[in-house]
DNA sequence: CATGAATGAGCCTTCATTCAT
DNA sequence: GATGAATGAAGGCTCATTCAT
């Protein structure tokens, strides 16, 4: 198993299905990125749902486990979710494409994409969970607030402002801006008084 | 122009591409349900493109007036945004379908419909805009926290609870108790103190 | 349901089946000879194994009542294993392509299309069958040769010789001698003495 | 050149295009069953074409010479068309996969496979063409009937039976039956009286 | 206006064959 | 010689759109 050409062929699926959509994309389109053959792209996944969800499955591992290095470094749950929302915005910035799929694609693929359960993806949203509950048991956070919807409310807000980003042609705003107003609004929300 | 056979063929365009999504769902899918012929279909619009931008145009205007309207008779900013957000989630729950669509298709339709520029959402989110602007200028709401960026926020967070319970097949959480949450973290993370 | 065009397709496909096999042939060839489009033939068919098996379901029928028909008219069996040999050369004579088919794809189909049981065939052994028996009642024929092995014999030595008059490129052999010869050697070997 | 690696790519090419048919069955498949790499298939053959007529002409030889030698020690005419049909029927028993292969891959193959003559079946066929001049010489069987239209009849009823035999999932027939039965038959109608 | 049969471009996928190692 | 990963041409099938009735 070539994992270099494996990995060659998903990084040009990303690029591919964030500018053109899962469905506008096209296989072919994909492996002459890649820079192999088409059928090259059916040695190593089953077919293209298999690489969208390959996508979700393997190119979020790193993106949680530096997320997870970076909370292991900030003491209070308060640095953490101030963490949570610098850390998804830059990664925003910095891997637009990879972005494009988490917010745009991951949604549609659990709905259509058969069997696709989204495992990686609840991690991630259970990274914002588990920030949260720990401020809440040592005292920083509001207790009437239940973990499994405030990270659905902080995500939601955090992803809305970056579709919206991504989505902007000309005249984007600024992510540090963006960053620091839902950081302002979110932590004085759940703080506890 | 026959507009009862026009709005049989939006109704039942709505319920397909939400239960196909937009790619999946077929004109003569569309077509069947809504009682006309397949050709009818683009005696009404252009194409399957045309379908799914007039559902948002065009099914967005009762979805925006009624929630002016139920606006209009609240005092207070603070009231407005509660507002805003029990109204959004009661929309999910009586029109599932049609929240499907804003939901998800929506994110795509900008980015892959050629053209198309989603005036209506955003006239939609103008109004949570609008509403915390109030606030702001009477003194209910911090000054720190811009409008634009807020609107995204607000409707982030009750767009991703309401895409999860759309998409939650059993034991959907409770609408009515997100609903109270998102007030509650979203009015003490904005209100002046 | 335009039974004239769905004709024409079978008509198409008995022919390029008969000349390409059907695993070389293209729907798209048939559909060109049928002077369709290529979607159309799945209009009236479900995928090019239900073509060629409505071949042998459909086409069969004709033939096999044309060979009732005749054999209504012969007295004794004598007659009619006489009469089903010389109609079976005939019509491989004026339905070549036809003749191909139940030949040579026939035989593959049973065992590769899936579930295909053939009924039209058996259908026609069948009648083969029958007319021995009857001469078996009747005291013409020997008894002690059972009438589904008769069967088998009879068509064996038929479609043998029609295989090889069909694939013979030139100089084929005069297909009623063939006839005469085996009606001559199949009578006096099943003839009671 | 190695043989013996020849020979495991042959008798692997049997069992598999007796199991999925030429068409459906893939080289690597043969390859793998014959445990060798893909593309030594290559250095043994020129393409999945020369594998079945390998097949034909190779494998034909040991059942053509037991048969010359089994017919070698019969004495009368008689005695050899008996052996030649109980001698094919045992074939079919002990050797099924091949049995196969000439049954139903070959009628195809020297028509669809490029330039291929069937030279080795043809001769297959001689030999029971033989058989029976021989008994038109000395005597035993009536003149009237040509050694080339005879071996027709008597492959064709013997394979057709074969085909039979080989197709039948359950409660196959008895072979052994079978063979008495077509012996009755050709010989009663062949005998000179 | 309405119909729905017909169209045919387009795409995913397969697999015989090649070739660098 | 042997390997098996890579190739890329080819084809079955779909479906948005058209148009004769």
């Amino acid at each position: 198993m070539d994992t270099i050409k494996r990995t060659k062929i998903l990084k040009a699926a990303i690029k591919v299905f964030a500018k053109e959509g899962f469905f506008n994309a096209k296989v072919e389109q994909i492996a002459k990125l890649a820079g192999v053959a088409t059928g090259t792209t059916y040695l190593y996944f089953e077919n293209k749902d298999d690489i969208l969800i390959s996508i979700f499955e393997e190119e979020m591992i790193p993106i949680i486990e530096s997320m997870r290095i970076a909370l292991s470094k900030k003491e209070t749950a308060r640095e953490k979710i101030t963490e949570i929302i610098f850390n998804h915005l830059e990664m925003i910035q910095e891997k637009p494409d990879m972005a494009q799929l988490l917010e745009i694609e991951l949604r549609q693929s659990s709905k259509f994409i058969h069997g696709y359960q989204g495992t990686k993806f609840k991690e991630y949203l259970d990274i914002m969970a588990a920030a949260f509950a720990e401020g809440q048991e040592n005292g920083e956070f509001r207790e009437d607030i239940q973990p499994t919807i405030f990270k659905q409310i902080l995500f939601g807000a955090i992803d809305q402002l970056s579709i919206n980003w991504t989505l902007s042609k000309s005249k984007k705003i600024d992510l540090k801006l963006c960053a620091d107003q839902i950081a302002a609004v979110m932590l004085d929300g759940i703080t506890n008084k």
